[in-house]
DNA sequence: AACTTTAATGCAATCGATTGCATTAAAGTT
DNA sequence: AACTTTAATGCAATCGATTGCATTAAAGTT
């Protein structure tokens, strides 16, 4: 069986202290440069490796961040991710990465679990019924940096970085309207969760300023799996009057509505233009290909982590309960081209 | 600032030693039962944690198993993931996961860091250009398990749970064979990792059963990244002869495919019949519908998860380098059913 | 009554790394 | 020569939880 070489195997082999192996490994400046290179060749050859558990016991910090989202399947979220690694290496922090499955449940086990592996910091996307954020209070009340990113709750503490989804939804809609659309239907989910409220408001703006009555009618909610966007799609194919436009809150969602209404000779865009929300794969391989919102989730991922650890590093005495706001664009595509295909 | 509240505090409290403190909370059958629930309700009372630290320092086991995968954004990693958990969740075993982005720097960057970490046990999938396993030795030589799943080294220590790729490649050519294909091309990666080269062998397996001449300019090769899939597509668009069916070796690559050829006027699959892997979600929204492999990427993560556990509990003493296989199905759609389109 | 058994608790060492405060020895200063 | 400064290293306590081996007190046995 290997037994695990620890400072005073080395200390002993070098004849020195511990105290002394501990420094030249950390390159302490009082260590002798000479004393250094031998820890290091010591270390080396007798395969010596740092005992997390001891070192974090005695700091009293883990030099970790946990990151929890809701799901990982997702552009998005592994751009952000990406973003998110991009700096915690840079800063030498480790990362651990614990997802939800958009379940209430398993946000509060994860943070749980990343409360008694004491991370140095939090980086957390809500789960889809995630009500209250009790589970995060531990990290408050000990001051563990917090900070949300896109799904957040508006009110809470810690930092929150998102993009504007209000202003995302009124483009979205915006955009529709240009295109000649007069009965824009939306189809959103959860109306409690920040993101889609927003977008919702944005779309209600959009429709106003262009003077178009808002029917209540034309707002459908789901719970955005598979079976329920189908089912969504069904019924808005057979509204009576029927839109000619739909903004919806994902991908999936505007690409299964494509389905069906070409399904049901419904024409796309011609008869009902769609847009959708994300940028997923998915808005490239539907046909026509997806007029979406796209998101800088590599820029949110970066920002958050910069920000925590800016806060680790405790450069601020503030209470850090702040919001940054990230821009989204609309990115054009066939799904919602009425215009430029008439004057083709 | 909040001070964290350790066993002696309780100990102080209850007039009692921190041995008993520390028995009493993890059920102890010497502990009196109504010293526990004294210890149970102070240690709420206090807001009491226990460090993990001090606790891995001291039993020299991390009760974490870590996950290392080659990427996210896929519904097979998530499921696998999903069925990881599962199994872990019930043994009370924490999880890390780490992502490698498909870069085998990345890979070995996580396998130090959770090696530091001091996971008890590990599961990995390799990144497409991983050449060798060195990064894994320090596991081996410590006895630490190792579970490889789907990406394996076939020659490698550990455990490894994968699919048949050779049988899925045989189903997946065999069916374009009886769908009437006579010159099928074969879309893969880089045959040194183990799953595209099995796939290619039942391909070539099946050609040869069918009495089907190999042509080596059928192969295509690339990186699988999205403008190479489509440099592919447009590859295999203008060969002359044209290929009647193509087997690729993911999804994506399928569906730009599609893409393309339909650009070019060639008709899926009455032209070219179509078969993809993996059963992404693309799959089922690129027109038409992709018939594709399945693999059961839950089951997947519940057998590798099981077999690491069954490890580390040590109810074997053999020397755990075996092979698992588990099934997977081919799931016949749109796009490469010629037979069933000329009977309509 | 003397001894044994059982139930409950405590003592004290241990897991490795870190760090404030010495200590030592060599070099520099007056 | 006596003192100060500088460079390098060591002492010993500390971070909390765990656990083998007592110890204590009460209950049971002959």
């Amino acid at each position: 069986m290997h037994k695990d070489i620890t400072i005073y195997d080395l200390a002993k082999e070098l004849n020195l202290s511990a105290a002394t192996i501990s420094r030249a490994l950390k390159d302490h400046p009082a260590i002798n440069k000479n004393t250094k290179r031998r820890v290091a060749e010591k270390a080396e050859e007798m395969g010596y490796r740092s005992n997390n558990f001891a070192s974090n016991l005695r700091k009293q910090k883990s030099h970790t961040i946990g990151v929890i989202v809701h799901e990982l399947n997702s552009n998005f979220i592994t751009s952000v991710l990406a973003g998110i690694e991009k700096i915690t290496t840079i800063a030498n922090y480790d990362l651990i990465i614990g997802h939800s499955s958009e379940l209430a449940r398993k946000e509060v086990a994860n943070a749980n679990n990343f409360f008694h592996k004491r991370v140095d910091g939090l980086i957390a996307a809500l789960a889809f019924d995630t009500e209250d954020l009790e589970h995060y209070e531990p990290f408050f009340e000990r001051h563990i940096p917090v900070v949300f990113f896109d799904r957040v709750e508006e009110s809470s503490k810690g930092t929150k970085v998102t993009i504007d989804n209000f202003k995302a939804g009124y483009q979205a809609t915006q955009h529709l309207i240009e295109q000649g659309c007069k009965r824009i239907a939306h189809a959103s989910s959860n109306l409690k969760r920040n993101v889609y409220a927003q977008r919702y408001q944005g779309y209600l703006a959009a429709l106003k300023d262009n003077n178009i009555p808002y029917d209540e009618s034309l707002l459908i909610i789901n719970d955005l799996k598979k079976e329920s966007c189908i089912a969504s799609a069904n019924h808005i194919a057979a509204m009576h009057p029927r839109p000619d436009g739909i903004f919806t809150t994902n991908d999936l969602t505007a690409a299964l509505c494509i389905q069906v209404f070409k399904e049901k000779g419904i024409k796309v865009p011609e008869d009902i233009a769609v847009v959708g929300f994300n940028n997923d794969t998915i808005s490239i391989i539907i046909e026509p290909k997806l007029t979406t919102i796209n998101y800088p989730g590599m820029d949110i991922g970066e920002v958050a982590a910069t920000h925590l650890i800016n806060q680790l590093q405790g450069a601020n005495g503030t209470n850090n309960t702040n919001s940054i706001v990230l821009k989204s664009d609309l990115i054009i595509r066939e799904s919602s081209l009425k215009k430029d295909k008439i004057k083709k």
